[in-house]
DNA sequence: ACGATATTGTACCAATCAGTACAATCTGCG
DNA sequence: CGCAGATTGTACTGATTGGTACAATATCGT
């Protein structure tokens, strides 16, 4: 069993970077089999739904990611500055320093949105929402936090879709850089 | 003839706006002859080249467009805040104020971005280059002009995935509202 | 080792895909 | 009118789509 479900994540982590980089309609049951490894039956017995729970699958599992590595510290953490750090750190990271697009992202601009809305509305309210907690913390008044933490995410998902299209890197860098003094705090000792 | 090139063009634009909803591999034949009234027989004599065809025709459309309307005023007209200015009216009336995406962003998510990789790169290249001139003649230094027109770019693009992400263009309109500020002349007297 | 259950490879399905072929029709010109 | 060439609707292709059925196999508790 427990080797079942680790099986079932690893797949569906396999899934997210075949969605990644294919979209929705782009993902073939061919390709989700080469990129996984699974058979259909493997496949259909994981997701008895097909390709429309394999998506839904990625998307709870990069939502729970983020909630846990990101939103969670930044609405929790005792140090908002650190945890706001940590943010840009994690998503330097996660989106491989602008190498890797947000799938998330890819999804809000297809027809499946619509399929997914409820998920791809709760992933960027909660981001932003999260990231507008931390940056009130930090001494914003909250309307120009929420403003901050707006434009912060925004120029993120614009700063993944500028790098891929100029396909530079450097573009996802030096985004992450104006943030980091963007959000600076209001003043020192807010921690 | 004349009528020939016209309703040529008049099949681009709609082809445009079926690509727009529906990405370039979610764009089957169907949705192409059912949206353009145009039959196969019609469409193949227009494109021979297909799909592809039709793709590249659409960004060349998008891209003669911006070329006139948007990144000639920034590099030529004699006021540069105006041009500016003009950019970000003009690039809320195109986009529909947040309810209409950015076809080259779409493709450039997509893994056709590869077939089409010299246009998409060529148009962010050329709005970023357009507006960081038109800032520099504002009195920003040419380091910060590159650099402010590259993350208002980025933002442009990143606010119309977050308004249809959250569907909420009020996002779209605030990110225009806080360009409006940021790219403000340094000094008065730029004119 | 045994039966029950879970897992999986393979063959198959109707629908749709992009694209082709071509006869029928339309258009412009003399 | 009549002809040449452009335009277009329709039927068709082979390939691929997402999904199903099911028998064969692997895994499990006992």
């Amino acid at each position: 069993m427990a080797r079942l479900i680790r099986e079932r994540r690893d797949a569906v982590r396999r899934l997210g970077e075949i969605f990644r980089r294919h979209g929705y309609e782009g993902t073939s049951l061919a390709l989700i089999t080469a990129g996984t490894g699974l058979g259909k039956g493997s496949l259909y017995n994981f997701f008895p739904g097909g390709k429309d729970e394999m998506a839904a699958a990625v998307l709870d599992d990069i939502d729970g990611w983020f909630a846990e590595a990101i939103f969670r510290p930044l609405r929790r953490d005792p140090d908002p500055v650190a945890a706001i750090g940590a943010m840009l750190d994690g998503v330097a990271a996660y989106f491989d320093g602008g190498g890797r697009i947000c799938l998330v992202g890819v999804f809000a601009l297809g027809e499946v949105r619509d399929r997914f809305a409820a998920r791809v509305q709760g992933y960027f309210a909660e981001w932003t929402s999260a990231l507008s907690v931390a940056l009130a913390r930090c001494g914003h008044p909250p309307d120009v936090a929420a403003d901050l933490a707006e434009d912060a995410v925004l120029a993120i998902q614009g700063a993944l879709v500028l790098a891929r299209a100029v396909d530079d890197r450097m573009v996802f860098g030096r985004a992450l850089d104006r943030l980091r003094i963007r959000l600076a705090p209001v003043n020192a000792d807010c921690a």
